[in-house]
RNA sequence: GCCUCGAUGGUGUAGUUCGGCCAAUCAUUGCGGACUCUCACUCCGCAGACCCGGGUUCAAAUCCCGGUCGAGGCACCA
């Protein structure tokens, strides 16, 4: 019977059933989802947050998982809390809450309220006593060394055996007045000495740090852990769910339930995805600062780092990075993208609007007979016309690409684009030419190149990949000097063109010297 | 070492829940063509993948078992 159906071919069994069986036909042309599958949700009823902790500038990774939340709240009519974790006073700067604020507006996300961690001692403070008092959590005197061999070992400290709730509340207590130094006491959740997860057994809730806080100075030195901040957060901020990367690991997600669960509090739904690599550049911040710090790179602005700042300055439009997420989703695979996704968005964006000119790198002279000199007018784009018209004034002397100079052979007839047709002479000297006018009309079969007549010398700075092969490039950073029309001068620093046949730049400095920042080709 | 998660073209993904419509989607990349007085944009075409080995089944990318590889976590950082 099997075998007889299977026999009849496709085309057949689509015809019976769709007349026979018209109902049971489910058309479903699923759009791909590019947001990861959401547990509990309400429409309308949705908080997300932004959790940057202002140590450092925020780099794509961080800025993707934004999008992420973003896009997860506009969908469901939900809120969206900027958060900031500045609960180690150690790392704090002051400059980086606006980084991070700054950056998050850039890229048109919204935030519908903002909170700093550390506006809420007194709270942790409170909830860590509550523990106390519920014989959830002790206060703790042994050694970081002895505390991390006990945790490997799995043993249970003396600490947790022998104070009572009375001596833990008083350890706390003379914790907060400051009667103890930096690492001679933290608050300890009794957790499982003995459990798989090595993030239970007993961790720290509360650290004493004496180091001024950028925010709130010598207020505090008492200070809590991010998995104790953590759930306390989301709950009072009503966040309903998490959508984090894995480096935060599945194994503080059930930290973070348990504590919610000692305090009484329902904790979040939480959501993984993986972190955010870019082929040939460092994504981890703790990376990126050892690349500043060293020298390596010549700051957080470098061309070559996938920093907020690097990137914006760079010429990397804001719109880019939410359509990356759209493209590449929030998968859990360990992956990395390329460049050139993010140059291709980015084209996509800039090209509109980018008028295009001239620009011939490592230039050679050329010196043609018999041409008229002449006034020319040129599109500063084919397509667009709103983006005007330049004048060029041209003489008998033109400057052409160094990469063209394969071209540049005894009788080789050109084709100056937009200009004219030339046949090239003889080579007069070290990158020098002289050539003959041929005629306006267009050959159809001549190369057409680029050509600069009256110019400003333009330096550009090309950034290529930091990282080859796991090692990094130093000489990644490469200079190229040329000449660029004499239009270029009447761009404003900042603007974006095209390059012809070279690239998109961004304009940085107008001098005698134009100074230029490579985007992409 | 321990714990967790993952594995589809060069890259990123869809499909896996519930096996058949998958000789496998879309994008990017590469190559070719059209358009254009650019190697840009746009349009058309081509190339390229189910980690390995067993098993179940009429039928496996999809289910089961065993490997391999990769990522993340295992702080008095977040």
């Amino acid at each position: 019977m099997i075998k007889e159906i299977n026999a009849i071919p496709q085309e057949e069994i689509e015809r019976i059933v769709k007349e026979k069986y018209p109902d049971d036909i489910i058309e479903e042309k699923k759009e791909r989802d590019f947001l990861p599958p959401l547990t509990n949700v309400e429409q309308g009823k949705v908080v997300v947050r932004y959790p940057p902790e202002p140590s450092k500038h925020p780099h794509i990774g961080q800025m993707l998982s934004f999008c992420i939340n973003h896009l997860i709240a506009e969908r469901f009519g939900g809120k969206r809390i900027l958060r900031f974790d500045d609960t180690n006073p150690g790392k704090v700067g002051k400059e980086f809450y606006e980084s991070f604020r700054e950056a998050i507006l850039w890229m048109g996300l919204k935030i519908e309220e903002e909170v700093r961690a550390s506006d809420y001692m007194e709270l942790y403070y409170t909830k860590a006593e509550e523990l106390i008092k519920n014989n959830d959590a002790y206060v703790c005197r042994c050694s970081r060394e002895i505390m991390s061999k006990h945790r490997e070992q799995g043993k249970v400290c003396s600490c947790n055996i022998e104070n009572t709730d009375e001596i833990n509340l008083d350890l706390f207590d003379k914790m907060l007045k400051g009667e103890y130094a930096d690492g001679e006491a933290v608050v300890r959740l009794r957790g499982d000495m003995k459990s798989k997860n090595h993030v239970l057994r007993d961790p720290v809730l509360l650290r004493i740090s004496s180091l001024p806080h950028a925010i709130h100075g010598d207020k505090y030195s008492v200070w809590p852990m991010y998995d104790f901040e953590s759930p306390i957060m989301e709950n009072i901020m009503g966040v309903t769910h998490i959508l984090r990367s894995s480096e935060f690991g599945k194994m503080r997600e059930e930290l973070q339930s348990l504590i919610s669960k000692k305090l009484g509090i329902i904790p979040p739904n939480f959501t993984e995805y993986r972190r955010f690599k870019i082929i040939g550049a460092p994504t981890q911040g703790r990376k990126i600062r050892e690349l500043v710090n060293d020298g390596i790179v010549t700051g957080w602005d470098d061309y070559r780092l996938v920093t907020y700042q690097a990137l914006k300055k760079r010429g990397i439009q804001p719109e880019v990075f939410l359509e990356i997420v759209k493209r590449i989703g929030a998968t859990k695979s360990a992956t990395s993208i390329d460049w050139s996704l993010i140059f291709s968005i980015n084209r996509k964006f800039i090209e509109p609007n980018s008028k295009h000119l001239f620009f011939v790198q490592d230039p050679i002279k050329v010196k043609i007979s018999n041409i008229t000199t002449q006034e020319i007018e040129i599109s500063y784009h084919p397509k667009i016309d709103s983006l005007g018209k330049r004048k060029i004034n041209v003489k008998d002397v033109i400057y052409l690409s160094g990469d063209d100079r394969g071209l540049l052979k005894k009788g080789k007839i050109l084709r100056l684009k937009d200009l004219c047709n030339i046949k090239i002479i003889e080579e007069t000297s070290q990158n020098e030419y002289k050539a003959e006018f041929l005629g306006n009309e267009l050959l159809s079969d001549a190369p057409r190149i680029q050509w600069v007549s009256e110019y400003v010398p333009v330096v550009i700075i090309k950034p290529e990949m930091l990282y080859l092969n796991n090692r990094i490039d130093k000489n990644s950073l490469k200079k190229i000097q040329g000449y660029g029309e004499i239009n270029l001068k009447k761009l404003e620093v900042g603007e974006i063109i095209q390059l012809e046949r070279f690239g998109y730049v961004k304009v940085n400095r107008i001098n005698k010297k134009i100074k230029m920042n490579y985007i992409h080709g």
